[in-house]
DNA sequence: ATGACGATTTACT
DNA sequence: GTAAATCGTCATA
């Protein structure tokens, strides 16, 4: 079932983890569907948050859709090359968010095949598990980019998340870290932020126990 | 107008 | 492990 705003409105600590288990869903131009169940997330906090896009309150062209209803998306370029996707959460005005991590493919895959491979020299073919690794990845797969940034995924057609099914993930079946690619420099960077889906093979990263080091998850490699 | 820098991915030593 | 790719955004002037 399509999420509705109620499903969105939480602050993003409680959003990042109610989205684990749910199903996004890209419908192109055309028809084509493809989806993914979400697999990993991470929370950004708003102003007080040195590594939120919306930290000190900043609100420009590019975070506005942050201001904006929850359940709106926003996607921001990055890099000069990659895309992210975000959910916005909490309430109008205030500028949380959550940044979709990594997907398990569930429909669609060759489509996603396609785009991920696209514009690249003739490399082995991506395992399913390396499609949405990722959330420049995901947008890449499903073909997300800043078209769709502030839209409302409660009533657009070409992007929604479905409620997770059968049901929310339990949370001892969670795993909560240290957010990706923020650096170390605060606490803030420090926060455990991040979840993922614990033993999940489409999953962006793991962390070691014993020296906190960031590797590709184990059914990654090879 | 200019310059520094990414909520990343990929390839290569 | 390290480095390159590549350009929109934002702070500063």
């Amino acid at each position: 079932m399509r999420a509705r705003r109620s499903f969105f409105s939480a602050d993003s600590p409680a959003l990042a983890q109610r989205l684990l288990g749910a199903t996004l869903v890209r419908v192109l131009e055309g028809g084509a569907r493809l989806a993914g169940t979400i697999v990993e997330t991470e929370a950004y906090l708003g102003p007080d948050d040195t590594c939120a896009h919306s930290h000190k309150g900043r609100r420009t062209a590019r975070t506005e859709p942050m201001f904006a209803r929850p359940g709106t998306a926003y996607v921001y370029f990055t890099y000069g090359m990659h895309h992210c996707f975000n959910v916005v959460a909490g309430e109008v005005d205030q500028p949380v968010a959550v940044l979709i991590r990594a997907l398990e493919p569930t429909e669609g895959l060759d489509r996603m095949h396609a785009h991920r491979a696209s514009g690249k020299r003739p490399a082995r073919p991506l395992r399913d598990t390396d499609l949405c690794s990722g959330p420049a990845k995901i947008c890449q797969a499903l073909a997300i980019d800043r078209a769709l940034t502030g839209i409302d995924l409660t009533t657009d057609p070409r992007l929604f998340v479905e409620s997770p099914h059968p049901g929310p993930i339990d949370p001892v079946n969670l795993v909560n870290d240290a957010r990706i690619g923020v650096g170390d420099a605060d606490d803030w960077a420090r926060a455990p932020l991040r979840w993922h889906i614990a033993g999940n093979p489409n999953v962006s990263l793991v962390r070691t126990p014993s020296c906190g080091a960031t590797k590709r998850p184990r059914a990654n490699r090879e």
